[in-house]
Order: structure tokens, then C-alpha cells, then sequence
DNA sequence: GACGATTGGATAGTGTTACTGTCTAATCTG
DNA sequence: CAGATTAGACAGTAACACTATCCAATCGTC
């Protein structure tokens, strides 16, 4: 245990309290006080971190992606989908049906088709309905120049997906969830310097 | 100070709350018991609640935004920058020089200049650590891609900025942040949809 | 002009999240 | 066999974002 915390970088009580919460599988106990960690553990606990401190998800929403990559019984496509699910931690606030209709029209409108329950049409329903009431609505230009680039960093994403399922799974939530950040700087970055270009007061 | 409660939807002892956190300018006193807000108070608790809910910042920085915001001394781009460098609430880990070193060698080539104490790299060094070190590290390919999809938003968030000198601020500021989740939902989307497409397990 | 409601302001308390510390008995190490 | 380490249970803490209570000074109304 001590060498997995060496090893991680994480202190021991902090492992515990993951032990404790279910987001770090217990080690084989060899007796009633000594239990060998593996590099499964290591790679999971570093996952943890990442997730918590690159990605800033929260501990119960941590638990519920990590049960949605180790579910043997899902395919790539499957997690992919309940991975998105597990994310919203609030049940996503009923969007009036209103916004969530014009949602539905673009979204047939580019010819995307997600998955039934998806919570992600209400989800963005929200964040326009956000921005309306703040005067600052988003045109369909905008919110498609917005679709169009989407599109382009995910055919990234999903091109370099692994084979191996559980390969695949992974490396598909950590791409999602980890890349994130990557790409929100990178468009503060880009505004900067457009925003410099454009200068005069 | 009721109406106002009613009209946004806050309770009362969360809009002293925020009065108290400097979140929310003080209203005119006619009285010693009585004070008056009008709509910028409206407008700047809507927007407040914005940045928390949606945006999901927390109130400390929501505060040095809002000062930022104010600031009347400052340029367009000055806030902008600005906002940014108040959007680390930790002091962003030291990034290894070497990884900093390579990022920055990819914003040389890509021709962005960025002010000399942003942030940003060093926060984006650390995102591409955090890839690395779980074993998925980003090709230079995928971040050139990311980077062209993040010129292409904040080109369209860049083009619509108003010329008055606070619209324009305003309408930054709420743009950058609110239209985060934007993005990230739309790019879930896309995943979903090309994942989808390349379904078979 | 009496009176209940409301206000601004100050202070204290609450619920949640993510740890961190302490304790115990068993076991391992030298 | 002495001292350190461990698994596991449980209690304590720090930060954050409110929420509740209290007070004296109005305000609105009858």
C-alpha cells in the first residue's frame, strides 16, 4: 500500500477513503492485514486523479463512468452513450419543451440521431435557454459554425480509437472527459489572439 | 429588495449573501432601511447565477470576472485576457519547462501570439501532462485539429462582438463562459454520432 | 399615530464534498 | 520478540455556498 501511494503520489488516507468509496478495487488480501496492489490499481488511481483534477468531476459521477467502463458487457458505442449519461449530476433541469423541440429540429436538421434517452438535447436546451435570458442568444449560424467544429475534433476522437474493447472503452472516456480542458484553452487561446487582430479599444 | 427575489428567482437571504460577497453592487439608500435596485442589479444577479449554474465557476472567481468586467480603464481585449488569468483558481501547477517548452513551440508555428502572463500554456501543458501520463497522449495531428476547430468558434465568437466598449465586454465574458458547455455538449454529440456510425462492438 | 410587515445589516448555523486523522487488532520485518 | 506496517472502521476537518435568526429602523395602512 505504501508503494502504491509512493508510486501514485497519493497519500495513503486518500487511498483508503477511495478503497472506502468504491472508486479503487480492493487489493488481493495475501492475509487479514496485508493486500498486494498491481498496476491495475495504479493505472485506476491515476485515472481518479486525472478525472478529478484535469476533468473536475465529482467523486459520485467518478464512480459512475468507472462502473460504465468496467461493465464487461457493454460495447464501445454503449459506454460511450452511458459515459455521457453518468455525467450530469443534477437530473438536468426539464428544459421547457419549447427549447428543447428547436433543439430537436437542428439536431435533424445536421442529420444527427443520438440515442433515445440521451440526456444531452436537454442538457444543451439548458445552456442556450441560459444565454437567451441573458440577452445573449445564440444564432443558428453560430450554433452551427459551433456543430460544424464539434464534428471535427470528434472524427478525431473516434478515428483513433483502439480495437480491444476494453482498449477502446478507455481510452474513449479518457479522451472525452481529459480533452475537454484541451479544448476549451485552445479556444481561449484562439480568442485572444483573434480578439488581438480585431483590436481598437 | 423583494421584487428583486421575485423577479430573478433568488431568495432573499442569497441575494444579501451576495451583497455581503461584493458579487452584487449595493442598491441606492433612500432610507437607512430601505435601498433601491434597479435592472443592472437584475442583470448582474442573472448573471451571476449564470456563471454558477451554468458555467459552473465558483463565486471567488466569479467575483474577479465581475472586476474585471467593471473595470472601466480596460480595453476589449485587455478584459479578455484578464478574465481568462481569473479563471485559475489554483496558482496552475508548475508545468515541467519541457512540457511548456513544447507547447509553446506549437503556438510559434500555428502563429499565435498570446500576452506575455497568460495562463493559458501553462494550463494547457498541464492538460497534455495529465494525457501523457495515463498513456494517451494527444498526436501533434489531433492538437493541430483541436486548434483549428477552437480558431474556427472563437472566430464566430470574436465576429459578433458589439462596439460599445461594455456591451462588448459584457457580451465576452458571457460568450466565453456560457458558451463552454455549448460546445461540449456538441461535441458529445458528434461523438455519439460517429461513434454510431462506426458501430461493430 | 398605532401596528404589523419589510428592510438593511450583522452574525451564526447548515449541508455537502473531499479528504485527513486516530484507533485497533493483526501481521510482517529484523 | 520489538517496532513498524497494514486493513479496516470511525471520527474530525476545511472549504464552499448558502440559509436562518436577530435587531433596530422604517414603511405602508388603517
Amino acid at each position: 500500500m505504501s508503494e502504491l501511494a509512493d508510486r501514485s503520489g497519493v497519500p495513503i488516507p486518500t487511498i483508503k477513503f477511495y478503497l472506502r468509496e468504491q472508486l479503487l478495487p480492493r487489493g488481493q488480501l495475501s492475509s487479514r492485514t496485508q493486500a498486494s496492489y498491481d498496476d491495475s490499481h495504479l493505472r485506476r488511481l491515476r485515472l481518479v486523479r486525472s478525472l478529478v483534477e484535469v476533468a473536475g468531476l465529482r467523486l459520485e459521477v467518478v464512480r459512475r463512468v468507472l462502473a460504465a467502463v468496467d461493465d464487461e458487457a457493454m460495447t464501445r458505442h454503449d459506454v460511450l452513450g452511458r459515459a455521457h449519461s453518468s455525467l450530469s449530476l443534477s437530473p438536468t433541469a426539464p428544459a421547457s419543451s419549447e427549447d428543447l423541440d428547436q433543439v430537436e429540429t437542428s439536431l435533424e436538421q445536421w442529420g444527427w440521431k443520438l440515442h433515445d434517452q440521451s440526456p444531452l438535447p436537454a442538457a444543451l436546451a439548458q445552456a442556450l435557454l441560459a444565454l437567451d435570458s441573458l440577452g445573449h442568444p445564440m444564432s443558428d449560424e453560430a450554433l452551427e459554425a459551433y456543430a460544424k467544429a464539434a464534428v471535427a475534433v470528434a472524427s478525431v476522437d473516434v478515428s483513433q480509437l483502439p480495437v480491444d474493447r476494453s482498449d477502446a472503452v478507455e481510452t474513449a472516456v479518457v479522451g472525452t472527459l481529459l480533452r475537454e480542458p484541451v479544448l476549451l484553452i485552445l479556444r481561449r487561446m484562439a480568442q485572444e489572439v483573434r480578439s488581438g487582430q480585431s483590436q481598437g479599444q
